[in-house]
DNA sequence: TCCCAGGACTACT
DNA sequence: AGTAGTCCTGGG
């Protein structure tokens, strides 16, 4: 993707695969929150980052060319040819609607620890709770940054997290998943998974490394492939895509097992773009969350 | 008050 | 192998 230093920041230009409201609201990050002008703010890789769309295309504002080449470049995906993508994906009727509606969508290349975390949070649990407890968690364990004035909170490390008790994590609203998220951390440092090799495994053994941690099971195991591993053949399978695909596919009530196995076959190594359109469209169509 | 939510775990057949 | 019951929390 095209882009230009500016006084700002970096200046995408030709941008027409990049929405802001599209990558922010599909459902793959919890720290990205919609400001009163309509850019996005987030906090992400220990930096924070302003998301603004103008005439001329999209600005990431606070990112000098370094940050951006060894950072954002990967975390937007933007090597990527999302126009390919989509083209392919659009042969199947169902999803030229769903495309055309979240045209702007990109699968970002989260931390892996975050993502990890972040999803063994969203067990059983709302978006907007689940942003908040995440804000928590950061605010209460992660590290004290300051740029340009203004204070943010990195995600905590696994070390940060390790040292703490069960209570701790409770209080930042976690529930019954603050033992998960104790017995996580504690394997991470202690070495028993190596977590940031997972990713050089082949999806399908990813997957079962994955759930080895407790807390994780296949849904939460294939949003951590495909938000911070960028395993784009898997797909997971939540109530909204549940219903989005029994809706417009199966046509009867099928197991998560089925879909999931379904949708491997049909959309393979699209797969994981594929969920995220249709996840967007059946949310934003019929049935968001609005409460923050 | 009761209900349920972007699932996983446990305890059963 | 497949499936109910249960789980923190808080907004409707």
């Amino acid at each position: 993707m095209d882009y230009e230093k500016t006084r700002e920041g970096i200046l995408l230009r030709d941008a027409g695969d990049f929405e802001p409201e599209h990558i922010f609201e599909c459902g793959q990050c919890f720290r990205w929150y919609l400001r009163e002008d309509g850019s996005y703010k987030g906090v992400a890789k220990g930096k924070s980052l302003e998301v603004r769309k103008s005439k001329e295309g999209i600005l990431l504002k606070g990112t000098g060319e370094n940050d951006f080449e060894s950072i954002w470049k990967e975390y937007f995906d933007l090597d990527r040819d999302y126009g390919k993508i989509k083209k392919r994906l659009s042969e199947d009727e169902v999803l030229e609607e769903a495309v055309k509606f979240g045209y702007g969508i990109r699968i970002l290349k989260q931390d892996i620890w975050e993502t990890l975390i972040s999803f063994i949070i969203s067990a059983n649990n709302r978006i907007p709770r689940i942003k908040r407890t995440i804000a928590n968690l950061c605010g209460c364990f992660g590290e004290r940054l300051e740029l340009d004035g203004e204070i943010y909170f990195d995600f905590p490390t696994p070390e940060r997290i390790a040292s703490l008790s069960e209570g701790d994590i409770r209080l930042c609203g976690c529930g019954f998943r603050s033992k998960y998220i104790t017995d996580t951390a504690r394997k991470v440092v202690n070495g028993e998974i190596d977590l940031y090799g997972i990713e050089n495994l082949e999806t399908e053994e990813a997957r079962q490394k994955l759930m080895q941690f407790q807390g994780v099971g296949p849904k939460v195991a294939d949003c951590i492939l495909l938000f911070s591993m960028q395993k784009f053949d898997a797909f997971p399978v939540d109530v909204w895509v549940k219903r989005v695909m029994e809706h417009f596919y199966l046509k009867q009530d099928t197991s998560l097992r089925d879909i999931q196995k379904y949708a491997s076959e049909k959309f393979g190594d699209l797969a994981g773009f594929a969920q995220q359109y249709l996840f967007y469209y059946i949310r934003e169509t019929t049935g968001r969350d609005f409460r923050e």
